[in-house]
RNA sequence: GGUGACGUGGCCGAGUGGCUAGGCAAGGGUCUGCAAAACCCUGUACGGCGGUUCGAAUCCGCCCGUCACCUCCA
């Protein structure tokens, strides 16, 4: 391998190497969001940490393994409460207004799940090798909790199935939340189980027959908790030993500490080697919340002015997303949407200049083995090497404006042996960061409609006709009208070429 | 209260002991019927105060500020 794969290991606190269970293998599992609304920018910051991750190690040759769940089952909002004031968060977003179109939770978690994966390939994201949901896994959680009960690790309340947090010694290691009476001051305000032997211990079996899903168990009608679900899933789908687990920083606890003291319990062996877990973002400088009004959900900023979204295109908000480390604070801005709409359009002039259409590049993927890139390699080869420390993305995006500017400032007067080179470093860089062009079937452009484009093509026609016959009066004044629709026409040698402009 | 992270030019953001990224925005120029795009040029920053050092944005200490987790959240 070129560069070592360094990641900054939650559980060490550590940036470390990664060396997988088995050499050049490596199994990734990555927490997917529960389904109750639209995805939003935030979730979608740390499935972009998942996604680059897998992108690299693929590009340093691994074979990856790599999965990522949709919990589709509405847990608790607080984990322990069981009095009516626990609601489900599912059963909350049927009751709100969009909500309502529902005829129950299902279709509420199927419909929010599609449009989930809807989002991701407008983003450019790499489908996951699995992606298994919660309801589809029942069997193997009620599975999971009889066999800790066996165990010893849990026991039966006339309310649910707990978790001994007692029985499992290293429990805290990962959060650093190794305080048991900080613990249990944390949740004295809240009503729970009274026969819960230890207040840290937490829920693998909810017994509820009123609860809008519910299954039959060994211990009636209920619903699991909520962290058995990726215990199970990763087990199942990757093995006892996972190499690498990422997830939100919200998840570090108590998610993922649950996750691990549940599946050490049961397998008796290390869970997962390396914990990786993205920030949260920040908007306009400020937590991201609705009561804040900053509150930005991925359709809603790629949907176009008409249909009340802002117009941004997938992959300018992509790169914006990732032009921030994952593990440091980040401001997401219009402004930072703004620079990085313009960094699309120069990757645009770059895809020209070396005869790619920028529309079809994927189909016309030619190779982008580095040997092939001739003077490129090297600027390849820092990205690479940017990517594997520890997912450097700011110093892999200057990289790569950097080559582009070379492209630019070199074209036109390009060789074709030039051209083909840096081509293959294009496709090279949109392996390794999915920001030069869309990878998805019809993910671009999800806000022009044909009907809004043929009107444009007229005005554009009647602009080239008045310009040929010198009328440049009569074109002005079409450009004018193009203008107020948003429209920037730009004349070229090689033909009119037109795009919508900004307006966030 | 406990734990942790961060503070770089107008803005976004790398760098982590000397060689001082990259971009956006701005100003000037080339090109163009106009405009845009593109290209060229200009711009020397590291929260504060001490300390270590020949030398610190980079190491150490203190202070100030911002944020996060400990409680549903990616």
């Amino acid at each position: 391998m070129a560069h070592p794969f360094q990641l900054f290991n939650t559980l060490t606190r550590k940036v470390e190497n990664v060396e997988p269970l088995v050499p050049g293998q490596l199994t990734f599992y990555s927490c997917g969001p529960t389904v109750y609304s639209f995805a939003h920018i935030g979730n979608f910051r740390s499935f972009l940490t998942a996604d680059l991750l897998v992108r690299t190690a693929t590009a340093l040759g691994y074979d990856v393994r790599y999965a990522t769940n949709i919990t589709d089952v509405g847990h608790l909002t607080e984990d322990d409460v069981t009095d009516a004031t626990g609601e489900d968060r599912m059963a909350r977003a049927l009751r709100s207004r969009e909500g309502q179109q529902f005829a129950n939770v299902w279709d509420l978690a199927r419909y929010y799940a599609d449009e989930l994966i809807s989002d991701w390939k407008h983003l450019n994201l790499r489908e996951p090798s699995v992606r298994p949901r919660a309801t589809e896994h029942m069997r193997e959680q009620i599975l999971a909790v009889q066999e800790l009960l066996d165990r010893g690790h849990a026991y039966e309340t006339k309310q649910g199935v707990y978790f001994s947090v007692a029985s499992f010694p290293g429990y805290g290691s990962l959060s650093g939340n190794l305080d048991a009476t900080t613990l249990e001051q944390s949740v004295r305000d809240v009503v729970s189980d009274p026969e819960k032997k230890d207040a840290r211990d937490f829920a693998l079996w909810k017994k509820d027959d009123a609860h809008l899903m519910q299954w039959y168990s060994p211990w009636g009608w209920g619903f699991p908790g909520w962290h058995i679900e990726c215990s199970v899933m990763a087990m199942q789908y990757l093995g006892d030993e996972i190499d690498i687990h990422a997830g939100g920083e919200d998840l570090i606890f108590p998610h993922h500490e649950c996750e691990r003291a549940q599946s050490e319990a049961l397998s008796g062996k290390p869970f997962a080697r390396y914990w990786v877990h993205t920030r949260f973002l920040q908007v306009e400088g400020k937590k991201m919340s609705k009561r804040s009004g900053n509150f930005h959900t991925v359709r809603d900023l790629l949907a176009s002015l008409e249909k009340g979204g802002r117009g941004v295109d997938p992959l300018a908000l992509r790169m914006t997303l990732l032009a921030g480390h994952y593990r440091k604070p980040y401001n997401f801005t219009f402004d930072t949407i703004r620079a990085h709409t313009r960094h699309r359009e120069r990757l645009t002039e770059a895809l020209r200049a070396v005869n790619m259409d920028p529309m079809d590049a994927a189909q016309g993927a030619g190779t982008s083995d580095p040997a092939s890139m001739g003077s490129f390699e090297p600027l390849y080869d820092r990205a690479l090497a940017a990517m594997s420390d520890d997912l450097n993305t700011p110093e892999a995006l200057a990289v790569l404006f950097e080559g582009v500017k070379r492209i630019l400032s070199a074209s036109p007067g390009l060789s074709r042996d030039e051209q083909n080179q840096a081509a293959a470093w294009l496709h090279g860089m949109n392996r390794l960061l999915g920001v030069v062009y869309p990878e998805h079937e019809g993910a671009q452009e999800p806000s022009a409609t044909q009907q809004d484009d043929t009107h444009i093509d007229e005005l554009i026609e009647e602009r080239q006709k008045a310009r040929a016959e010198k009328d440049f009066a009569r074109a002005d004044a079409i450009r004018g009208e193009l203008t107020a629709l948003n429209i920037e026409v730009m004349d070229s040698p090689d033909g009119v070429r037109w795009k919508r402009k900004t307006t966030f």
